[in-house]
DNA sequence: TTGCACCCTGGACCTGGGTCCAGAGTCAAG
DNA sequence: CTTGACTCTGGACCCAGGTCCAGGGTGCAA
């Protein structure tokens, strides 16, 4: 099996460019050339640019992911399970956070009667108040 | 009351050249000048900028709050509670997302016992599976 | 008058994750 | 042999939302 770097890049779901990106980027090793210069592709690296897209729905970082391909030739569970662990961190804050800005709006749209004087929007107020809060 | 961009940045709680930057992008209102050259804030700007410091707060992007700025300018209460109902909607979405993320993760650290063979790591497993899942 | 903090401008630079381009070379079908 | 699809390179550009800089001018206190 031998891919073009274009067979490659639909396989895997990616554009082309993004392959050579990857490359560039370390995340993908150089790849093996023909004569011609053109760039050739075996399974592994099918494999390789298709866990970096999976990493990267999971909300992977490719700097995250640069490490994960590390720990995992290292064959290293512990620190991968580690890796995984802060991630997850991550997103649990940003869940919290994005949650709290919900829980805001939603009290300001839901006092908010949408007609009448803007004095009386409590969007607006809230945004316009001067003490903090 | 009168206040030069340092102090106005400073009781705003930004950058100065955020103010500045936020002025090049019309987002304040070109500001009146000392003879010098020097601009020169009063009240009803101040406001305006915390107002733009409280909308990014609940996750307006610049360009949600220069339309949010119009809105309210023209009082219109109910084009602004259906901008915050859009944005709120955003909001979810993302919090959906990353939800579906949480749990991905979770339960691959979940299965993962955190030693042991990297053939054996769910983690690992999982971002190199062969199939679409 | 000197010294220092402040302000002015336009434009470059930053992060992340790519995307696009020109100009040139290559491959394969007909 | 021609044609069209593919690939190569380096570098520019995109998004948002700023941040930083050089090289100047200003304001005010001692």
């Amino acid at each position: 099996m031998s891919l073009s770097i274009g067979e490659l890049a639909k396989q895997a779901g990616v554009a082309i460019d993004t392959v050579r990106f990857y490359e560039r980027n370390g995340l993908l090793a150089p790849a093996g050339r023909l004569a011609s210069g053109y760039r050739r592709y075996g399974a592994a690296e099918l494999k390789r640019l298709r866990f970096i897209r999976r990493a990267k729905v999971l909300g992977f970082s490719l700097d995250d992911i640069r490490s994960l391909l590390a720990l995992s030739a290292e064959r290293d569970v512990a620190r991968v399970r580690a890796a995984a662990q802060r991630k997850l961190g991550d997103i649990e804050l940003r869940i919290t956070e994005l949650e709290r800005i919900r829980s805001g709006l939603r009290t300001l749209i839901d006092a908010c009667p949408g007609h009448g004087r803007s004095e009386a929007c409590p969007i607006l107020n809230a945004l316009s108040q001067e003490q903090d809060a």
